[in-house]
DNA sequence: ATCTATATGAAATATATGTTTCGTAAAATC
DNA sequence: GATTTTACGAAACATATATTTCATATAGAT
């Protein structure tokens, strides 16, 4: 399931993930192939499914959304059925912008945005405390935003 | 700080959210207006910094990428130095993508990525314990991803 | 070393794109 | 209600774009 790529795969997978509109002959003044290649290779990286998508990233802060938390959520009791309704109704709420199952005190791991706190408090009371089998729920509020990127490493071979 | 938006704009960010590459035409087919105002409220969009880049959005697993963790660091002393390298090293690091100054146990929490567990334990060793006044440090690994996406709510009014 | 398969760059093609202009409509101001 | 300002859509413009073709070079297999 890992591709392997070499090293003008790389440059072309870096520089779009700097500058998603990057056009082909762009991408080649940057990497040094021609744009036919580069197109190329770029159709190729897409339908591997390397490229998941193109998108527009926003400002958190710009749009009102002040707050960013990590949300630490203990599940009481392991129910498959619990746990699949709960994960289904995480990916539809869309101030969750991650989740993951993790390992540690926490069984899940959310990175959640809202408005104010008080938009917060109304997504742990009405939503998260209402999740079936959900147990302890800890916030962690994020006071300052150090690194948010999308950018993967691309160093080494794959 | 924060943009006024109507329900335009909303739409033109909700639909370069999901497809970063839509040209203004296709932008008009999706939100019903034309193409020359789409355009102009794109680049006013643009030009407010609401939409902070276009970025390429890559598959981890595929790049071979195949661990994700939550860092949670706390610091032994916050001198003022220390906690500047710091944050900067850490923003240099390219497998770490995330990193907050959080509330809760932790004073920062990170996500980072690694090839596999040998990859992330190096990580651990060479680069984040050899920070200067990195106290405690614990790590949760990602069993599964639940959700993953960068697509920030426009719901209501900002 | 020979043959085969694959990847390459340059040029050509057709199309879509960003961007501006202009006359009109809507909103806001007075 | 009149006037000014702002936003709009349609059409026009020049340009850049994706995509294909073809001849050549490169690399892999036998």
């Amino acid at each position: 399931m890992t591709m392997s790529l070499d090293a003008q795969d790389r440059k072309i997978l870096a520089a779009l993930q700097k500058r998603g509109r990057l056009s082909s002959q762009e991408l080649a003044e940057e990497t040094g192939v021609s744009p036919a290649t580069c197109w190329r290779r770029l159709k190729a990286l897409e339908e591997a499914g390397v490229i998941e998508a193109y998108r527009a990233v926003l400002d958190r802060e710009k749009l009102g959304l002040a707050v960013c938390a990590f949300v630490h959520v203990s599940i009481e009791r392991q129910y498959p059925e619990y746990v699949d309704e709960i994960e289904e109704k995480i990916r539809r709420r869309p101030e969750v912008l991650e989740c993951y199952a993790t390992t540690g005190d926490a069984d899940f791991t959310l990175r959640v945005v809202a408005r104010d706190i008080a938009d917060y408090d109304r997504f742990l009371q009405k939503f998260l405390f209402e999740l079936p089998g959900v147990g302890r729920v800890r916030s962690s509020i994020a006071l300052r935003e150090i690194k948010q990127t999308t950018e993967l490493p691309l160093e080494r071979e794959s």
